[in-house]
DNA sequence: CTGAAAGCGCTTACAG
DNA sequence: CTGAAAGCGCTTACAG
């Protein structure tokens, strides 16, 4: 049983099989017994769960094959509390969309299963005065290790701030750059606007309507400059008043809609800036027997479940909202470990899912 | 300045005033800190943070005074690690219905909210091999306060025996009761089912067709269930041809609506066990060409967005999905309290909503 | 590459 | 009603 190695003095296998003898009453391993086990110190054990590079190598394996065979699980609070820092992450979002903030929670899911960590959800509201003051009490008493921030917060420059004076690490998903390369992830609406744009230009409409989102929503005014922007290219444009203003909401949808009947001359087109308000304005033709697409084509943004249950089924720019919150959970990770090398993508472009809510105008 | 009561020795607004200005580096205190200032243990301190009764009134009021204006906050770490219980609410879901999930965590964190805890979200498969082994040990190695069930892992009896075993607390939403009572939060989808059934029946359907859920899921059976006795009180029933089975998912209500045209003689109304299925009824009667409710009433259940979003909108049965997230996080925490008593509501009767897609049969 | 000592901020168990 | 001591299970800072 010559061993190709030094350090044969511990037989890790052995020391699993004593554990699991003495232990008749089910106690959960410590930190304390790995080390009495394996005859090392317990910082030798915090060094090997932490990823310390400094560990003969030999040593290394046999504990991490110990550890799994006693089913060994650092207790999170215990390191917490020695660290200052906990094993959560924070999501901290402002948004009404449940579609965008579950899926935006199972792409972090996705990568912090089985690490370890584990997600606390906050949503909240922007405009409420406590509004700073709870975040920071929420970050700062829970030790957040980092923190995600979706759209409309994302945007809110005083929380950012105020994350970096904490000293905890942040990611903001955003429709641009609002930040360093490390802490963003960008969405890019601005694409997914002008594939919208180019898509209607190309099935031949010219009188085109819009409906935005609030002008303080970074999302609305990209995607709308975006869907401008691919007009220009085939030499169209909004006029003013057919630009409308909603609030992403469905109510807002179903008013304007109504609304962008009266228009005189009617417009062949209407984008929305989300898939709500689009679900809206179908609602409100349907409401005024109208059938579209056939006096109005419409599209809108997101391609969350509404647009494939509403008829007819919406030409929407898709956001991937589960690869997002992958990404955003991934760069967060990256962040920490420092000296890693930022490798994953960073940026994700809306694609144009075309479908029954869009024709040719008719005339 | 004549005190009324003894103890007129402590001084705590100016013990307050000490720590502001002894305190310029702006260190966060500790309960050390506080019992320091106030004279007393650190003992007192914990039971004032624990609302221990065995504490002098006048020592009591003085010191959380004195906690409020330095600001301090107890460290949960600590408390988790010296307690074996952190102050970390869990929710375990497999629903896919995103519109639900995000209204139960609303409601939990309505409870939650000021109370210190928070709430760790855990989507599962609960067909996957390892869910028992992943559940356990989430709820383990975070040592979770309490844990919130949604259906259908709500009706999972192995998991609900595992909680015990840990001596974790446990609500289980559901149905019907399944449990204790001190651990459920009864839905009373029958009544729900019923409910639409004398909606249809009053409207002078006799011809009706249901299409269900999973029969291994508990609401479906209850709500077809209970549509059967609505129906029975008017002396109807649905023919076993045309009972069909879905799954929950809009994809099936879409594949059977299209089904359902095929019936001979073909019914006139249908209840869907979920809204999602009964939007996809409803789509397929557009893709068929058809204007419901002109030939077939629709009725779905929930009452999440998706009913008012499609066309015509949905005659449905509502969940009070936030309601019930705030009932089942209000019972956790009286659970765990023990002697208090328990007042709250544990159960909620879906309400019908009737809107544009059901009216009385043509002919 | 490894370890002994001190400490993170609380609660428990006990004593009075 | 109150407190002194010990300990929860880790990491930090230092030393070698």
């Amino acid at each position: 049983m010559a061993r190709s190695n030094r350090k044969p003095e511990v037989d890790y296998a052995a020391a699993a099989k004593r554990w699991a003898e003495s232990n008749s009453s089910g106690r959960k391993p410590t930190m304390q017994d790995v080390a009495h086990l394996a005859g090392v110190s317990k910082k030798t054990i915090s060094r090997i769960i932490n990823d310390s590079p400094s560990v003969n190598e030999v040593t290394r394996r046999g504990i991490q094959q110990l550890i799994r065979e006693i089913g060994y699980r650092p207790d999170p609070q215990a390191r917490g509390l020695a660290s200052k820092r906990s094993f959560l992450v924070g999501l901290i979002t402002d948004n009404p969309t449940p579609q965008y903030v579950v899926n935006i929670q199972h792409g972090i899911l996705d990568v912090l299963r089985q690490t370890g960590y584990e997600l606390v959800v906050h949503p909240c509201d922007r405009k409420s005065d406590s509004f700073l003051e709870d975040a920071k009490r929420f970050i700062e008493v829970q030790k957040l290790y980092g923190v995600i921030l979706t759209p409309s917060v994302s945007e809110d420059e005083r929380l950012a701030e105020e994350l970096r004076e904490l000293g905890c690490a942040y990611i903001r998903i955003a429709s641009i750059a609002l930040d360093m390369e490390s802490r963003m992830i960008v969405t890019n609406d601005r694409e997914g606007g002008k594939a919208a744009a180019r898509h209607l230009a190309k099935l031949g409409h010219t009188r085109i309507a819009c409906v935005t989102g609030r002008r303080s929503f970074r999302s609305s005014t990209e995607r709308i400059a975006g869907f401008e922007e691919g007009l220009a290219e085939h030499g169209l444009s909004v006029l003013p008043e057919y630009m409308l203003g909603g609030d992403y909401t469905f109510e807002s949808g179903l008013a304007l809609g109504a609304d962008l009947l009266d228009l005189d001359p009617p417009p062949t087109a209407v984008f929305a800036a989300n898939d709500e308000m689009a679900a809206g304005i179908l609602q409100a033709l349907h409401v005024a027997g109208r059938t579209p697409p056939d006096s109005l084509s419409v599209v809108g943004f997101d391609d969350f479940e509404t647009a494939t249950r509403v008829w007819p089924r919406l030409t929407t720019a898709r956001t991937p909202a589960r690869k997002i919150g992958r990404l955003a959970a991934e760069r967060l990770f990256e962040f920490y470990d420092g000296d890693r090398e930022i490798v994953a993508e960073n940026e994700t472009i809306p694609e144009l899912v075309e479908r029954d809510s869009t024709r040719r105008p008719s005339h």
